[in-house]
DNA sequence: CCGCTCATGTAACTGGTTACATGATTTA
DNA sequence: TAAATCATGTAACCAGTTACATGAGCGG
């Protein structure tokens, strides 16, 4: 009885990614993860210590992740470095894309836009569009210039920001076919 | 005092997609908005019963949408359509991209997983992008033949399946680039 | 020593999800 | 008439969020 912590042998998406900046950063602090999500430019998670801090805890419990005090000063402060289950879960999180989640569609908030632009007035569905592709625009040279000039030495680092400059180049791209047909 | 229903003058983005289906589709039944996003191969949303139904209440509440019984049988079954204050609430929200997470980088699986891809042995590595681009191939068939043929005759129906195009082919394109990373 | 930023942590809320319960309608 | 499906609705849960509280360290 008791409420014992089951052994999970699956990890949501935060977990792992959590988990894996662990295992590539070494030891290290919850605000450290923390500012990985701060920087990342994909608003997919905010990194809110709400979420954070306990997740620690609970990859602690699974032991996936093992905590060492490193009281430089005063202050408590844990550095959580990854445990050997932990390897494992992200391996098999990593060679599992086969759940048809992660190469579904897509959603890009523009798109679901589109589809009721006919409510308004064609002067400002043609803002809505150049604005978007403004904004569009200064990403993609943001990005252009952090692959020119990455701060992230990472071995894959190049290749992921390449994808935010391909998806980037797409919505852009698939906007001006907006455009054009708005204007035709 | 009391708990009087504020007049909210924002929506969230399920909120306003199931305000815009409503527009659109005129008086429908919430089974029918559920089967909107059921069939849509984005899978943002799942359209399950428990967001959709207290949705509609909740835009009743606030003056959105107005329901009509239509019972064509025995069977209790309410039609929802927009109301004038609704009409208003989607086009600010249409009308208004310029919140940033629009445009914001979207976030695709495949580049979160890829961080850690040197975790994997190179051979199961090549297996994780191999088959991702196999699925990737799958649905851009699909979405190429609904292209050609489009099922939903709505004006911007052809303009939606090619964002979902042009999606799929740069995450295809990028994962090439991965594969090609991976084999250097 | 005052105020700012760094850092850890918790409480309350939110916008969904899954699972379930119920009954009408259709089909074999 | 039994089984499957259509359709409505609720309850419990869940993975995040924002907002807040606390205190250390550090610069003026």
């Amino acid at each position: 009885m008791g409420n014992t912590q089951l052994p999970r042998s699956a990890a949501t998406d935060l977990e792992a990614v959590v988990l894996g900046v662990v295992w590539r950063d070494g030891p290290c602090t919850p605000y450290a993860i923390r500012q990985h999500f701060r920087e990342s430019p994909a608003p997919r998670w905010s990194g809110s210590a709400g979420a954070i801090y306990p997740l620690l805890k609970r990859l602690e419990d699974r032991g996936w992740v093992k905590s060492t005090a490193n009281a430089t000063g005063r202050r408590r402060q844990l550095d959580y470095s990854i445990a050997p289950p932990g390897k494992t879960i992200l391996s098999h999180w990593l060679a599992t894309p086969n759940v048809e989640s992660d190469t579904a569609l897509l959603y890009d908030p523009l798109r679901a836009r589109l589809f009721f632009l006919d409510l308004l007035p064609p002067a400002k569905a043609r803002t809505f569009v150049a604005t978007a592709l403004e904004q569009l625009h200064t990403h993609l040279r943001t990005e252009e210039a952090e692959y020119r000039n990455p701060r992230d030495p990472g071995r894959f680092t190049h290749l992921a920001v390449r994808n935010g400059i391909l998806l980037t180049r797409a919505r852009i791209r698939w906007l001006r076919e907006v455009a054009d047909f708005l204007d035709a």
